[in-house]
DNA sequence: CCTAGATTATTCGTACACAAACGAATATTT
DNA sequence: AAATATTCGTTTGTGTACGAATAATCTAGG
């Protein structure tokens, strides 16, 4: 009788933590705004107003998107007019990005927002309990011997 | 100094989620074999595995994936011959879904990787943090009121 | 019975996600 | 300097992810 049941999709932490990023995910559009960014969009803006520069490759890294994804996420960027792109006089192969005047007005607005995006997620959680996670957490999201 | 610090993408939930996911699709990969099934696929067959048939729809919310998502999965699964669809006699909207010989056979084969693969993505946690961990991340995952 | 409403599967469009291959440019090695 | 290797950005192909629209079908209320 419990012959098949030997492994429960429900309980498996790869299925809970995508079903935990999809519920996220629609916190995430809930809140965002009229901006319509996505998560990633919004990612990438927010490592750029940190940065002032940086090349797309190297953005990409810092936000865990590789080129080819990253690639996609800067066209429509800037085909939104939220950043601009221009060659590194140092490296011919280089793109430099940065936040356009709309770009920058846009994520200076919207970064508030993100701290209410992760309480929202978290919220099913107590304070202490969503400390213990995050903590946790931070050591699964770990890649093996990177990180720029 | 810290105008412009005080949100940290590194830090916050959803962007943990998603590098969390990412490491364990890597993992997933590695350690699925030469079947080449994805993380949806592998969760589709050991749903299909438990209830013997099922609507297309039904699997769908029983696996956390929407009915365009379901319908792709479907169909990559059943090009391969690893599943069966026929039509539901009650209810000509439905197609009933069910494991073919050869669906049975890999996911029979395939399904103790399963659990070996869940450990090596919580592997970075001692035991019992593994246990807080995925009683935390099961409440994260909880959709608000539905559930089927 | 019969119409209004819901459900099923499909399709379209947009946006990740990543492997693989590519040309151009830089870096390293001999 | 020449040959080799690496890096940068791009493109292609496959696979999620999901909103929105659709045709076919079922269900419920009048």
């Amino acid at each position: 009788m419990t012959s098949k049941e030997g492994y429960i999709l429900e309980t498996q932490a790869g299925h809970l933590l995508r079903r935990a990023h999809q519920r996220h995910s629609a916190i995430f559009q809930e809140n965002i705004g009229e901006s319509q960014l996505t998560p990633l969009q919004f990612a990438a803006l927010v490592k750029l107003r940190d940065l002032e520069e940086v090349s797309q490759n190297h953005l990409g890294r810092l936000t865990a998107m590789d080129a080819a994804t990253m690639q996609g996420v800067i066209k429509r960027l800037a085909s939104r007019g939220l950043i601009e792109r221009r060659p590194d006089p140092n490296d011919r192969r280089r793109l430099i990005l940065s936040l356009s005047a709309e770009g920058k007005a846009c994520i200076d607005a919207i970064i508030q927002n993100g701290s209410g995006i992760t309480a929202q997620t978290l919220a099913p959680l107590s304070s202490s309990e969503q400390k213990i996670f995050l903590d946790l957490l931070t050591k699964l999201a770990q890649m093996n011997g990177n990180g720029d």
